[in-house]
DNA sequence: TATGAATGAGCGTTCATTCAT
DNA sequence: CATGAATGAACGCTCATTCAT
């Protein structure tokens, strides 16, 4: 019955072809990005989001073919953006240089945006994720598992259950700093250091 | 003709006097629970909240002056019931004890209604809150203060840091473990616990 | 899952149970009617008929869910009000006068307000109609049918066919002299009652 | 500068002057039946007509400079071909089969694509028709007239009610079959001749 | 006090139409 | 001629809130 086969729907609705369109594209996820910054949740309406781009509102949905998928987006840049930067954990000489390169990205994106990243981490989880947003998820947790697999880390009775843990504590911890309006990023990454060797020692120890 | 004093946003509009009102906001607030964990913050609408409450549209606004005082009143009451759980901490022999009763009665409720306890989590960094539920909420810090100060634990360069992150950590985990669905309530302490005393060991050490 | 069974789709939302109510539905099904006339199909909008019956569009959307249920409530009250009159055709002394009885009501709508009711024909056919709608138009086919089947009218090989063949042949004739702006009621009321007449007669030969 | 004469409203924009543009056109045209039978007035959209013809929106308003000229065009290619099957009962022997002649093309059109011709109907009574479309349905007139007027025919009072009338009998009966998902096509024009000619004889009798 | 009818700003979304390329 | 990105008026509909009863 269907005329053309669905995609994801996160997914922008057409691929843009010419150039003028990919620019078009990107000012409207960095508008969203702002609307949900400025005004939060509630305030983040599609013409909203429309007028910030300056674009029209039919522009907007030439791309994003329901509100969600403007969310989807913005999540899948966030996202990706974060995986570029911990990519090179995977390079590191030592389990706590890779560690550092797992962290350290993701302090610097909270920091930097954090009114965005604790809203996008709410989206995260109400919305129905893109194939390729799911992809690059899990690669970041493929990243700590292989991190914590190393053998300069304390070996771990399970290694899937770790490293969720280690996500969830650093998670944790750099939302909190990014309510309390903390800004030294150095000061916040040698903590969650701290925080994830010390679970990873003691859950080795079984103490 | 007189003004009465403004109370906080997100307080009810009065004091109920008698039993037969204070069953109302009782079941009131207990409703809008219900309709937040059933569909989620999308399909929270006061007037839903009313039918599941059983009361009129009319009688909810003769209690919750606004909508988030609605929500307002659903953290103060989940944060009063952990905090009278938490208080326990402070009569503990050892260090370790007095963690497990700040950390257990969090493990508890966020299992006993993860979708709850998530959704809420959100408001709490939304929405201005009372004077009450400020309190009630430093008055956790406080308790993890005090446990962190006892001689038998690890000394901490920055107590108030140190508070704040482990209250991060436990939040962090327990969040995530609501999210994926676990079970395990006993599981799932241990492995806070791990996570908070290797945060303070390293913390301490200055490692 | 749901929370309370469904309705028909074209049903009013709620049972008006205030006096105001009820000449608030009531207004709100007139101006209905009248946008309809006046600006046809494309021009019928909620809003146009709130405006025009004077409430609010809320107030419209309390009534009627959908804007498709307004159709379907005025469907409702049209094919009533022509089941009214037409159920005095069984109480008629001969069969002629019996098939009076059912084509003057229709007459006299379809010339009372000839848009409306080609406009209504036409939503008829689209829409998915009530229980209520269905039963009142099947009692005018089992009028026609009993019509049909007295002693004085020609005998017919299947009374059925025509029935559906006779409602078409009234439909048609009302339905041109409507668009026509003929004003002659007892003229149309006769040339219909030949053809019907004609038909039954040529059917009953076989010829 | 010069302005060009107006056209009708629903006349294409161009008369297309090459082959190429003709089959366009006519490929437009068939898509644009093709969407109203499948999606009904509500699904029908310019976008969607342009799609399922394979050409671009733009291409679609150079040839069609309204969405109402797509229907206009659509209108007169039914009729027309409607008209070129029923001008062969100028030629018919007797009476009785020059109304067949008349009849039979309606039956046919009718029960090949009921969802079509049902939709089109009730948009020439709404749009404002083309000269030449017009020119064609009141040549169909003329036909019936002509018929009637025949010496073997039973003698009308009033011919052009009568032709007016027996062209409203034909549609009333076809549509209704149409609705009803009949298929016997000899059956149904059966039924139509002896409709029109028993409303004749009645007519002509006075009765 | 309790009720629920009424309000209306504002939301998400569509689609006829234009025009730069 | 053909394309399809862009426009924006306007639609159907929701829901927080008020107030006459």
């Amino acid at each position: 019955m269907s005329e053309s086969p669905y995609k994801s729907r996160s997914s922008p609705r057409k691929a843009p072809r010419q150039a003028r369109s990919l620019a078009t594209v990107s000012v409207i996820v960095e508008a969203a990005a702002r609307i949900l910054e400025e005004r939060g949740h509630e305030g983040f309406s599609t013409n909203a989001v429309a007028e910030k781009a300056g674009v029209s509102i039919g522009s907007l949905y030439q791309y994003f073919p329901r509100k969600d998928a403007l969310i989807g987006a913005l999540i899948l840049r966030q996202t990706m953006s974060l995986i570029g930067d911990a990519e090179s954990a995977a390079g590191q000489q030592t389990g706590e240089e890779a560690l550092s390169a797992l962290i350290d990205p993701c302090v610097r994106q909270q920091l930097e945006r954090p009114a965005l990243a604790r809203l996008l981490d709410y989206e995260e989880a109400r919305l129905p994720l893109d194939a390729e947003t799911d992809r690059v998820k899990h690669r970041f947790l493929e990243l700590t598992r292989n991190t914590l697999a190393r053998p300069d880390m304390p070996p771990q009775p399970d290694t899937d259950i770790a490293a969720r843990d280690v996500v969830a504590i650093i998670k944790g911890m750099i939302d909190a700093a990014g309510e309390h309006g903390e800004e030294d990023r150095d000061g916040l990454a040698l903590r969650v250091r701290r925080a994830v060797l010390g679970y990873l020692r003691a859950s080795s120890e079984g103490g």
